[in-house]
DNA sequence: CCCGACTGATTTGTCAGACAACATTATAAA
DNA sequence: TTTATAATGTTGTCTGACAAATCAGTCGGG
């Protein structure tokens, strides 16, 4: 056991890293227990030999990585379920990019629509068929009803029963909502597009709603294969005009619920 | 004595998140550019109305989600390459969770196969065969080949040419080493599952030779199927020793290459 | 003109101390 | 015993300062 009661950190990296390290070691290998309070700052500090400035900057890495969480006037505390985090680069919005997305999304919620068909419960079948209602009613008001469809394929993510699913979706459709967004803005094509996308979100609904999941399955890539046909239908400046809107619109994409 | 000369961030939430989701906003949008420099954290604090203290503590959130870098003396620049995190709970080894892990990794292995049928280059169709010649060789061996079999995997992955398939699946691929090991130490059905393995890989392999993408969506599926099935077969015990091996092993998951 | 060393200003990293906001515990009152 | 109140502890934020590294410009010599 390495009793480091006062271990001058060695000279050369960033401070706050290093003594991050020690803590995220202690963690791992269980030496702090989930829900363990941490020491607290001062003491911290005092045990290193450190300021106060720097143990913070190592316990916002901690929390920051899901590892702690810190409650003021309280203390910080070792997560209860530590997480992992994936990390990648952030897609461009060019066309090639978004069909990549897209074809991760198919792998995923043809999966993802046969499991829901053998497990769905009768509460997640009818929260799929209001989140397809959802969508009528906005595009009947004249919205796009991007936020209204991406609700009904994670309502079917969900009906899955597999967290997995619902977090890699939710994860990558971020980067797919101003695609979306240009499929729907597309005047010329919109009327036909929706009666379209409509009828193969109701054919998915339909296969769950009885079980077959084969059948939900193919008509999820169905409908999938069509969504990158209609992508493809859009005109190039609208698709360059990607950026443009990203930058305009509030999306509050981080405002997740606690 | 606050001059909130831009915008005043709403009371109620940590003022350092605040500022934090207003930059990465920034980024993420494009408003500001891979590269750029980032104001410094005193006129960033001015802007904002906020001490010095918060403004780093932000950045710091900034610099743990990979979106910016500090340079000592220099500044704070938006990284070349901005990152998303996509984070989650480290999966139980239970026999039910891996399951479903496997679940995931069907949905993601069947499509990468069908695109590995449409776009594999002839380079990657010969890593294919040798990392298949891999496992035959560390099973003669004695070896349990499970690195192998992963690296097999992943080989096809990368003939998907889709790089969001090997982001994923590697990801994932973690939490099943363990599991697959469990499968493969099985000695009384060791040899007779093995062959089952070769012989269902060898389909894959072919398919995606052949070019015929159906043919090998489906020779990936049985073999995620019958990857189920033998590790339902291996006994309890073997099971819940998964949590000893686990917990034993060094996990240096934040050793990334710079 | 070009180039290298030097100087000074800028900027992040660290230190130190203080107060505010909130949580927890101990104490007193009913 | 239960409830209000005070005291204490802890994190969040503010302020000011210095160290260390970088950067821009100046100057002198080739």
């Amino acid at each position: 056991m390495i009793t480091n009661h006062e271990t001058p950190p060695t000279r050369g990296v960033q401070l706050s890293e290093q003594v991050a390290r020690q803590l995220t070691h202690a963690i791992h290998t269980g030496e702090m227990r989930p829900g363990e309070r941490l020491p607290t700052e001062a003491t911290l500090g005092e045990r290193y030999g450190i300021s106060r400035s720097v143990v913070r900057e190592a316990i916002s890495m901690l929390r920051n990585a899901g590892l702690v969480t810190s409650r003021r006037g309280s203390g910080s505390y070792v997560a209860e379920v530590p997480t992992v985090a994936l990390r990648l680069a952030i897609p461009d919005p060019s066309l090639q990019s978004v069909i990549r997305l897209l074809e991760l999304r198919r792998a995923l919620e043809v999966e993802a629509a046969r499991l829901a068909a053998q497990r769905r419960t009768p509460s997640q079948l009818r929260r799929l068929r209001n989140a397809m209602a959802d969508i009528d009613e906005a595009v009947e008001v004249g919205a796009d009803g991007v936020d209204q469809d991406m609700a009904f394929h994670r309502a079917i993510a969900e009906a899955s029963n597999n967290t997995h699913f619902t977090a890699v979706i939710d994860f990558y459709n971020r980067f797919l909502h101003h695609a979306i967004t240009v499929t729907r803005t597309n005047e010329s094509l919109r009327e036909t597009f929706m009666a379209q996308v409509i009828e193969e979100h109701q054919a998915i609904v339909d296969a769950i709603a009885q079980g077959d999941e084969d059948a939900a399955a193919q008509a999820a890539g169905r409908h999938l294969e069509h969504a990158e046909w209609r992508l493809r239908q859009a005109p190039v400046d609208l698709l360059e005009r990607l950026e443009d809107t990203a930058s305009s619109e509030p999306t509050n994409d981080t405002g997740d619920a606690r």
